[in-house]
DNA sequence: GTGTAATGATGAATTATTTTCATCATTGTG
DNA sequence: CACAATGATGAAAATAATTCATCATTACAC
């Protein structure tokens, strides 16, 4: 047998076979030859022989054979990854590709709390305005990556430094002081920012500094709470505040809603201006569809809709 | 002709001939299926069949056939993206795997500031350390996808928090009014914070709000320097500072060299402490080399030096 | 234990796919 | 206007992938 080894010019690309990666792929994701076979309706000999060839072109043994199963070897765990990474991007790609762009499905996905506080009240204004449009939402915290997911836009809290995506301001985080109207009814009402001295500061963990800053700003120092309580997220905080237990700082444009009926209250208008905000993202370069871009209008202009009209139109 | 159609089950992929993927993205990348059949050392005839086979799969036209030059659709240009990404992983990954592991190089990505300031004084030391270990370093600002590039650590600077990489804390950022000594020799020697009245501070443009949380920290109110100066970097706000145009906030490590020099002059000891901070990072489950193991150890003994031991050894 | 079904390896035969070849059309260039 | 370069296309040739037949190993039921 000869084989023909070309030489390598300027910027030719080195890769492997790429038919014996998806074989690669199966194999790996079932840890089985057979099983592989069946999902790509070849028989296993077929398998064998093509991992039998990606190994010899890569020089690496992927599966050790022990027994009669298949396993990764670490060198094969460490490849896996990667190639189920590019053939992920390759299947939304030619997903994205193939169907029909005027889809009038919009996949979301939004940070949590403000999915619960301030896009689930809202979602109704936006079915009627838009009743052939269909939102698939999901809640996720990080990061999402649009290369890899369907997921059409999502809504992103922080600094607005993100890398090759489109980025639309959505409102930035206002910090003020929320608490029961039991508090201001009890036996220290809050009147001024030193009263807090009375009462139960709510801090969420992560964010330890906010108080302090808030205070600093109030013109108070050297205050020591009554109390003080750690919560691990700014939704829970804000609920131990209306229950009583304290008082939490809270975004203003989320909280509104029980601000404005009266289940919040916001003793001092004193602002904590930070410098992260809310954000509608997504892909850069990306063609948007109808559906996209009418969510994002709805967005826009939902931002901008004062709080009264809101509840008025929510209530009645 | 008769065709096939598979049942399509579970989790199955779907995935086009993706031989045809790697003609696609050659020919797109030059323009011309003559060019790429040169490349893969094919005639153009086979270039153009594997064209027209992956186009009949996806149902959409990937070059608009003018004259007699090809040109991406617009269709074609959107998955050409994806692609490139797609094969870029996996020209990476098998790289990756068929070189070996422990190779004496390390490629590093830093960011510029950190580069000139902390890395590129000391490398002597580290080289007098490691003879056998060739540092590869490359300035970059932005983050690294090490999925698709062959960069082995990197030196990031933020709040710690970023998906999918170990991160081992460097220094964190602390800043401190630094000026030339000339400023001390003048007619208004810094004695007290207040004396910044009579001089220029230096703001860096992107961080406006530094200079109020230093003069904060330092209980100083209402403060009307009597200039000020934007400049858009701070290595170039610390360089002015340095040429006696005004006063500016630098990070204390960064500019140690020139502190213990006497080139920069740190007024008043009162740090302002960011949340920002550098840190040394890799791709997670990725197995060190010894390369970089070697420079990991480096760097975090490296971070404990005192400045004084330093400055002695680099100047002996 | 022992038979049996399931898994995987392997070489030869077969089948499918890819590439080339021959030919034609188009067009930019000297 | 000739002609070199590019690309399309169908049929032939070459190559690659798959199956088939066979063997070895082993988990599991009895």
């Amino acid at each position: 047998m000869m084989k023909i080894i070309h030489h390598y010019t300027d910027f030719m690309r080195r890769l492997p076979p790429l038919n014996t990666l998806r074989t690669f792929e199966a194999s790996a994701r079932k840890a089985s030859f057979a099983g592989a076979a069946e999902e790509l309706y070849v028989t296993a000999s077929a398998v064998s022989h093509q991992i039998k060839t990606l190994e010899e072109y890569l020089g690496v043994s992927l599966f050790s054979r022990n027994k009669r199963k298949v396993e990764l070897t670490a060198a094969g765990e460490q490849y896996l990854t990667s190639i189920q990474h590019a053939l992920d991007e390759i299947e939304v790609a030619t997903h994205r590709l193939t169907t029909n762009p005027d889809t009038n499905v919009v996949q979301i996905s939004v940070a949590p709390n403000f999915l619960t506080r301030w896009l689930m009240p809202r979602m109704g204004r936006f079915q009627d305005q838009y009743p052939d449009i269909e939102l698939q939402i999901n809640a996720s915290m990080g990061l999402i990556d649009f290369n890899r997911s369907n997921t059409d836009m999502a809504v992103y809290f922080g600094n607005g430094e993100w890398d090759d995506i489109e980025t639309h301001f959505l409102c930035s985080v206002r910090l003020v002081p929320v608490c029961s109207p039991k508090v201001m009814k009890g036996r220290f009402p809050l009147e001024k920012p030193d009263d807090l001295r009375h009462h139960t500061l709510i801090y969420v963990s992560k964010r330890q500094w906010e108080w302090q800053d808030w205070l600093q700003q109030a013109g108070v120092t050297g205050l020591k709470p009554k109390g003080s309580m750690q919560i691990s997220s700014s939704q829970l905080a804000t609920a131990a505040a209306q229950e009583g237990l304290g008082i939490a700082l809270a975004d203003s444009t989320l909280t509104s809603r029980e601000i404005n009926a009266g289940q919040l209250i916001v003793p001092f208008d004193i602002q904590l201006e930070t410098n992260k905000a809310f954000y509608l993202v997504y892909r850069k370069s990306r063609p948007l569809t109808a559906g996209m871009k009418a969510f994002r209008e709805w967005m826009m202009a939902e931002m901008q809709t004062p709080e009264e009209q809101f509840n008025q139109e929510s209530t009645s």
